[in-house]
DNA sequence: TTCATATTCAACCAAACGGTTGATGATCTA
DNA sequence: TAGATCATCAACCGTTTGGTTGAATATGAA
């Protein structure tokens, strides 16, 4: 679906919400926790979390007072897709980023 | 840099630019011809490629009185990266990412 | 019950967005 | 030279965006 696109390239052009994603990578976060780091009111960072909810980037769940943020990375899949659609890049650098996750999944120190 | 992700992205999540930059995938474009499928004014298609241009998605060249627009697709690598990392390989940490990013921004090589 | 915490809601604001129209400056062509 | 074409500029308009503050709601803890 095209508005599909629309709210995730839309929601992933500011970089407040891409830092947040980045954050949710690590584990799942209360909607406090993921406002600490930044300047800006919680209620701010409330948006910025329906934005991403919206875009189906993150979902969301509440138990009891607090509401988890969960990364939901599939949400990027047809967005991956139609940028790969335009191709020349790929090649070079989707295997050096896989030769790279080769590395770090196998290396004992990491 | 930040921005140009920022910059990126937010010139994606317009239907219209990117149906322009799928218009552009077949061959390079004079601004009129690129506006005469769309239901809007000349002057809101100009708009529109000056944020392509800004956010180095298509590169512009004025021959005589025509302006020819062209893709610049490698302006998407970084984007198209930085998605991956979510994408493919939710379970990769953080830190590992962040070093891939970095890495890939500062390695001539690559 | 009472107080504290977690989160959202509501109203507001300035700035940016996506569109319009009409004028303007180049450049090609007859 | 005169007229047509290509593209942008300038001013304007309504809506959206990204932020604020203060009040409201819901839940947990003493």
């Amino acid at each position: 679906m095209k508005q599909d696109l629309d709210r995730v390239f839309a929601a992933l052009g500011d970089p407040t919400r891409r830092t947040i994603l980045a954050m949710l990578l690590e584990d799942d976060m209360a909607v406090t926790d993921v406002a600490a780091p930044f300047q800006m009111s919680l209620a701010a960072i409330s948006k910025h979390l329906v934005i991403l909810s919206r875009a189906g980037l993150i979902s969301q769940e509440k138990r009891g007072r607090v509401k988890w943020c969960k990364l939901e990375p599939l949400a990027m899949k047809d967005a991956s897709i139609w940028m790969e659609g335009f191709g020349q890049f790929e090649a070079v650098n989707l295997d050096a980023f896989e030769r790279f996750l080769h590395t770090e999944l196998t290396d004992p120190e990491v």
